[in-house]
DNA sequence: CAATAAACTGAACTGTCGTTCATTTTATGT
DNA sequence: ACATAAAATGAACGACAGTTCAGTTTATTG
């Protein structure tokens, strides 16, 4: 008898397929799904193009699971925030103040999942994103029609205009032309917008 | 002496280019500009790769014109809504809506134009247009605080916001899903999107 | 019509990138 | 240490799109 796949072949042939995803998500983070090409992923993780091949069947697979991985993350911190404590006014605006941050902070990458084209099975995931997002914001609006602290609208028109403005203001090209801002141009920016979308969805009494 | 350029070949000439240019904006309002090969353009022209070169130096340049073209043909549009009769309010709501009736009618041009990317040269193009359309919010938010008919807000914040709106909610991939909806529903759509920006602006009395 | 220059053509060239696979390297069991 | 299978390699292949250019067609002048 001779090699056998065995548990510590096995852990390192998981770390291997991670240490790809991860290096495609530094990529992605960096410059965009433009850099992501089978032979920079590779180098990136120190590897050969062809051991890609060992993991995942083709490019499309691999960039559509590390969309998956990253938007499911994402997705997750912004459902989390809405079901937090406190009126409906106070976890929509927790919600958007949150998201906004992590945009900010990550803006290319924001970029890349939210907008940035790749490929019709990359795109279907886009669309569960922003599906997601959307049924989200459309829930708590809901929830503000019911409980009178928002006006009476379509709560998914609205939800999808609540992701518009923070596409657009945060993480869409004309945001790209300030990009070093300071801590408090940023807190300013954040507030404007989170005022915004307070004002759109009609809240009533605007104290906290 | 033999054949030289005349008035009617120049002519021609500009013919040809007007050709090319029709052509490839109508492969990217039909297919977008991942449609836009330099051979799918001629051969929509009736006319041979070479011929392009002839006119363009290159693809980027084809593409750059005719993103300019298009992109300040709707700017213009835009621009004269908002310096309509009315108070800051009705223009608004005027410009809004004509925004969102023309995004809707030409919805794969309009995301062609405002979020599909190409190249570094036609992204500049499209952040002058972005910068254009926010530019013109901006200065009817400003107007409308300085009225006191919106509330005190950032402009140019707002103005990001509502570009966003409509990006998000006409014609950004969320707006997909249903593509032939009837007139009614398009009415309820943009009636609620222009609320929306309505109440997110500040509007104070909110007839008409 | 003949001469000539502009306009046009489309096959060939070029570079890039996803993908494959024969070969080499590495890890495991006796 | 040796046999062997898994893992990794990277050159080579194929497809594709931008670009070029030698050859062909078309338009104009005298």
């Amino acid at each position: 008898m001779a090699y056998r796949q065995t548990e510590k072949t096995q852990a390192r042939r998981l770390e291997v397929r991670q240490a790809l995803l991860d290096s495609a998500l530094e990529l992605i983070s960096c410059e965009g799904f433009d850099a992501v090409s089978i032979r920079a992923v590779a180098k990136n993780a120190n590897l050969a193009a062809g051991t890609v091949y060992k993991h995942f069947n083709a490019k499309t697979e691999l960039c559509t699971e590390v969309f998956r991985l990253a938007s499911e993350a994402e997705l997750a911190r912004v459902e989390s925030a809405t079901k937090g404590k406190g009126t409906t006014t106070e976890r929509l605006r927790t919600t958007i103040e949150g998201f906004s941050y992590r945009a900010i902070k990550q803006r290319r990458l924001s970029y890349a999942l939210i907008a940035e084209p790749v490929d019709a099975a990359v795109d279907v995931e886009r669309i569960r994103l922003r599906k997601g997002y959307a049924d989200v914001f459309s829930r708590l609006v809901e929830e503000g029609i019911a409980t009178k602290e928002f006006v009476p609208q379509q709560p998914d028109v609205s939800a999808a205009a609540l992701v518009g403005i923070i596409s657009e203001a945060l993480i869409g090209p004309l945001s790209w032309q300030s990009d070093q801002q300071s801590v408090i141009e940023k807190e300013l920016l954040v507030s404007s917008i989170t005022e915004f979308c307070l004002r759109a969805v009609g809240v009533q009494n605007r104290g906290k």
